[in-house]
DNA sequence: TGAAATGTTGGGGCG
DNA sequence: ACGCCCCAACATTTC
């Protein structure tokens, strides 16, 4: 048996991984395959995602170390996927091709196309996923709509799971095989502050998650001052870890509360939740997921869009969060949803705008979270947060970020501020602004709106929009 | 995985 | 001693 083990950017490890398990005990001669995507890797495609681009780079550099510690040799291949692989296939004179599944609607498409065009089985194992979504069903076999539900429903049937051991040996390459791999791609300047990719680092952070921060989870996840996140979410992405591991992981760790690991499991849950949401419903890329937020009166507002992005809305909280994400491609959940809300419920500007951004820049960027993420906040997602429920960023960065350590961070302009005013420096006596060095409007901006005015106009938009029946009646 | 407005309660100051 | 008012603290409702 001869088996090409096609390895797609979300499956990036030896560890719990279906195929490889497979493709190990059942080949006699394995050929593992990367297809560089002309999406990323094509001419022009340089500056797409690049903290993603650095990670993939760096895991994929480890995985191929792993198969060549077990006697095999990741091949490197330039796309696009859907010609390279039945060429490949065919050329090699492959018995089967074997990959992690795809949940994506693109990648669902594509590899659809290949398996009708590939003349051997396209085998599809588990992939990303705690558990394929076509088996969470509701007791009248229908769509989870709500993440409590669908959450207690995918518990359910999550009990006693199986991982797969690392194989210690990997078949050879076929004797004398002759292809043309491209080059790893080296990464120019990596930017030391994106998290380190690869499988070991990812092992680690689990470890240390699991030794440290997830016992007071439930309270420290919040503090955007504080390290307490597992920061798993680009190995969760890239399957640098398979979240059926991390899972098993929570689960086997028996020194912590119930609470806590009832806690961090229910993250897990929402990033299944997400994926099963886009796999049933795919246009949710496009619109919003509840009909009647269609044709919502977004304001057109590039300056403050910017000033949002940039991090110059004169909001503390709002613009650390906009420079973390430029400087180091990561944000603190929290600060993610403060500023999503920020972005559409205070400055009415479409989700979708701030839905791009942050994939172009978040190194855990993944399709389906980031949509949930952004249609949760705006209050048009699948089971999101009621549009009425508007985040006030200065008591929302008081009550998270006490200190404002935080904010000193990332707005280095308000380092010297006291706590005390640090969330809302326009409320500080001239005097303490200028011991600390600001001057509202020249070294650091005024906010760009009101907050008590912004809140009043969104309650009033949306509910005159709901209640038209705009989508409905256009 | 809110915030603000509104309502209720109860202790204490004071005439 | 008593009623009245104030208001902080908490609870409920509304957006």
């Amino acid at each position: 048996m001869r088996t090409l083990l096609w390895f797609r950017g979300k499956d990036l490890r030896v560890h719990d991984h279906a195929a490889l398990h497979a493709a190990a005990r059942e080949s006699r001669e394995l050929v593992p395959v990367f297809v560089l995507s002309t999406k990323y890797f094509g001419p022009g495609a340089r500056e797409l995602a690049p903290h993603r681009v650095q990670f993939l780079l760096a895991s994929l550099r480890e995985l191929a170390a792993e198969l060549a510690a077990r006697g095999s040799q990741l091949q490197i291949v330039r796309g696009p996927a859907a010609r390279a692989i039945p060429e490949l296939a065919q050329r090699l004179k492959v018995d089967r091709v074997l990959v992690s599944a795809a949940y994506e609607p693109e990648a669902r498409a594509r590899d659809e196309r290949i398996a009708g065009a590939l003349k051997v089985p396209f085998v599809r194992y588990r992939g990303e996923l705690l558990i394929d979504p076509h088996v969470v069903r509701t007791g009248a076999g229908g769509v989870f709509k709500v993440y409590t539900p669908f959450a207690r429903a995918v518990r359910e049937g999550l009990k006693d799971l199986q991982l797969y051991d690392a194989p210690s040996q990997l078949p050879p390459l076929p004797a004398g095989l002759k292809l043309r791999t491209a080059p790893l791609p080296e990464l120019q300047n990596p930017n030391p502050k994106i998290i380190l990719g690869g499988e070991r680092a990812g092992r680690e952070r689990l470890k240390r998650f699991l030794d440290g921060p997830v016992d007071v989870y439930p309270s420290e996840r919040n503090r955007m001052d504080h390290e307490g996140t597992s920061r798993l979410g680009a190995d969760l992405h890239f399957g640098t870890l398979s979240a059926r591991s991390v899972w098993c992981a929570l689960a086997d760790k028996s020194d912590i509360s119930a609470e806590a690991r009832e806690r961090f499991s229910a993250e897990l849950l929402w990033r299944e939740f997400a994926h099963y949401t886009l796999w049933n419903r795919p246009t949710v890329l496009d619109e919003p997921f509840r009909p009647e937020f269609k044709g919502f009166p977004w304001q057109r507002d590039a300056a403050g869009f910017e000033a949002w992005w940039r991090g110059t809305t004169g909001y503390p909280i709002i613009d650390a969060s906009a420079r973390q994400l430029l400087e180091t491609g990561f944000v603190h959940n929290r600060a993610r949803m403060i500023s999503a809300s920020f972005l559409a419920k205070h400055q009415l500007i479409n989700y979708q705008h701030g839905e791009v951004h942050y994939f172009q820049y978040l190194t855990d960027g993944d399709l389906a979270q980031n949509n949930l993420g952004w249609q949760w906040s705006a209050g048009c997602g699948c089971d999101a947060q009621p549009y009425f429920r508007v985040f006030n960023p200065i008591t929302q960065g008081q009550r998270f970020d006490p200190e404002g350590d935080y904010v000193r961070r990332y707005v280095p302009e308000l380092a010297e501020l006291p706590a005390r005013y640090i969330h809302a420096p326009w409320t500080a006596p001239a005097s303490v602004l200028e011991r600390a060095g600001v001057r509202l409007g020249k070294s650091y901006p005024r906010p760009i709106v009101d907050h008590a005015e912004a809140r009043k106009r969104f309650l009033l938009v949306a509910s005159e929009h709901l209640k038209s029946g705009a989508s409905v009646h256009p």
